[in-house]
DNA sequence: GATGAATGAGTCTTCATTCAT
DNA sequence: AATGAATGAAGACTCATTCAT
């Protein structure tokens, strides 16, 4: 028996990320035990310590691999060429969330919870968080700018404080709808247009 | 010792709820060990147990407590009268969040991440989170709806949808603050209001 | 307040002691905490310690109190004097077993059994039931001496043969009645008649 | 270390059923500690918690083995066919309890108590006890049945009360050998006799 | 004298990780 | 290469006993 292929370690990888994050999900980050891990996965206790070092190395690379899977459903919806307007972008970014979501039974909006959590306590996984949504961060200022050539937003508007609401309004969907619930893509769009609208109002009124 | 007095006992319980965050904070909530709150509380295993029955009373008590906390912070925000307009609202709150942050040296953005983190796994934080935010955004629906009497948002909104869009900023505001940093009320503010103010140039072309 | 009067004292340790063996018979002996007798007892921690040394103290008591009441109660029946032939004897002893037993809601049979197995790890309870039980022994030996006197027993017979047999039967009865129950004394009565009547058959036989 | 031969596996429970059984003799059930057992067995504590759930099953198992052997060695003396008189079978009974007993330094007598103990205040074992002594006494009523049949006993006699009496010297030689001593299953033989012979003179005087 | 809060050593149990086969 | 039994340190929790008030 040769060494085995490259692709089929792949697959176990993401068999081994698969079967971890339905245990997170199930009972949280700290609560999954790697035996846990271990059974869901069908795979024996050697054989998953073949491919990561120790349980730490996998909570990092299960957040990891979430956070690039998310970049790359969002990266499209932030390309320049055919950015949406504000509310519409909002929309679509959390749309993209639960949708990402919907794939293989996993909720990447309670998954993205459990990730912020361990941020607090693995410096890794911080590290890791930081830096994706740092570029996410850096991607709505450049939209931000895009809006302001655009007149979409008000001329005097910094980019960045813009990026930053947008962020926090995704981020905060994410929260939402872990904890609370109730909330869709298609109410934040008309919750942050009725806002935008009203300024019509108030600003004809003054 | 006789009897201790009932504001003894309450004293005893904040002195470990206080042992308790200091540890959650530097280590995450499943990352704490009872002998780390019994340590740093100063008292011992059994005084420890002896108010609360095990972890995970423990847990849900500091976490019911600080949210109870917040609650009373936020309230007088949210009071009718003196209702500030979004974006200042907003500023407000999130203010309001930092500030109570701010005392006795907890970051209470960084405890309701891992407050949001354990209520994925225990059914009664999971519950205690619940149901605050949902009087929050109970409160907020009630705040959209004045709004739209005095006109600041748009006639045709529905208030539901607002009050979602705003605890969605106030919640991303907390975890974009916990995890990357570098965002104050005050940009949420000029970030909502550039939005807003750009509706008019929108609204008016539309 | 001048000292505790003697009876007072004394009423106080056999509440103590009751509390004691409800709690035994609730959850064995080495399943009883302290904690357990203060609380049934009524009394403080200090006031439970101020009348036994430590918990093997209070064991002890309990253990010897019960077999001096059960000695006090056998006594009458082992008088040379009215002494019943062995059947009826037998008859007597665990009718007194039972009896004893239904006082103040305590079974001496289940008792009986919880002193027993802690004699096995405490040398001092070990040391009471032993001398107790030997006096017993001592005693039906005298009453086998009377019997073959009286040519009740065969009159080649041991009486410290027919002494251990005789306790053999009643210690059993204890364990049989606390163990699978539905033993009466005037079962072990017939039983044991028909076991002598049989030896008529069979001796006439012979 | 590849799967474990049934065998391997089996022995291993034994290995540890019997550390249990060195410790609870020296020390009572419940004061013996998982710790004890662990040390004894020269297993780690992992090892031995993964051929028992927990203490109680551990406990559970050891008393359900003992009386499983018990029971094997009893039974070809209840057989139908070869059944001997009851003083006969009072003897053979007994010493079989002592023999199994001599086996493996193990005191069936001490065990038995133990177990007796133990029943009180854990509903399985009292389970497994109560079972099997009801088999052992429904063996001892078709005896006495086969008795009166043979004319042994008297022919008026309920088999019931013969089985119980006869259960009843059993279970008392094996309290009275572990707590008094000084009993051999010859002296109840000849105890039975004697009390039997006496039969004689005194229905013979009725 | 009495009280009952506090102590802290000791228990049971789990679980990340290793390594003999 | 893979397996899964074994390890043992560490964690949660208990409870006999004390002693400040």
């Amino acid at each position: 028996m040769p060494k085995i292929s490259e692709e089929k370690k792949s697959a176990r990888r993401t068999q081994i990320l698969d079967a971890a994050w339905t245990c997170f999900q199930r009972g949280g980050i700290q609560g999954t035990t790697m035996d846990d891990i271990i059974r869901q996965s069908g795979l024996s206790a050697g054989a998953v310590y073949s491919y990561f070092k120790n349980k730490d190395d996998l909570i990092v690379s299960a957040v990891t691999t979430s956070m690039t899977g998310l970049a790359e459903v969002l990266a499209p919806l932030l390309a320049a060429e055919k950015l949406l307007p504000p509310a519409q972008l909002l929309e679509a970014i959390t749309k993209a969330i639960s949708g990402f979501t919907a794939r293989d039974g996993f909720d990447l909006k309670r998954i993205a919870i459990l990730g912020w959590g361990e941020a607090q306590r693995n410096a890794q996984v911080s590290t890791a968080l930081r830096s994706s949504y740092a570029v996410f961060r850096e991607h709505l200022t450049q939209a931000a700018r895009t809006w302001k050539q655009r007149g979409e937003i008000d001329s005097s508007a910094d980019p960045a404080d813009v990026a930053k609401t947008m962020l926090a309004a995704a981020l905060g969907f994410v929260a939402q709808a872990a904890i609370l619930g109730e909330v869709e893509p298609a109410m934040l769009k008309r919750g942050l247009t009725a806002l935008r609208a009203s300024a019509t109002a108030k600003s004809s009124a003054t």
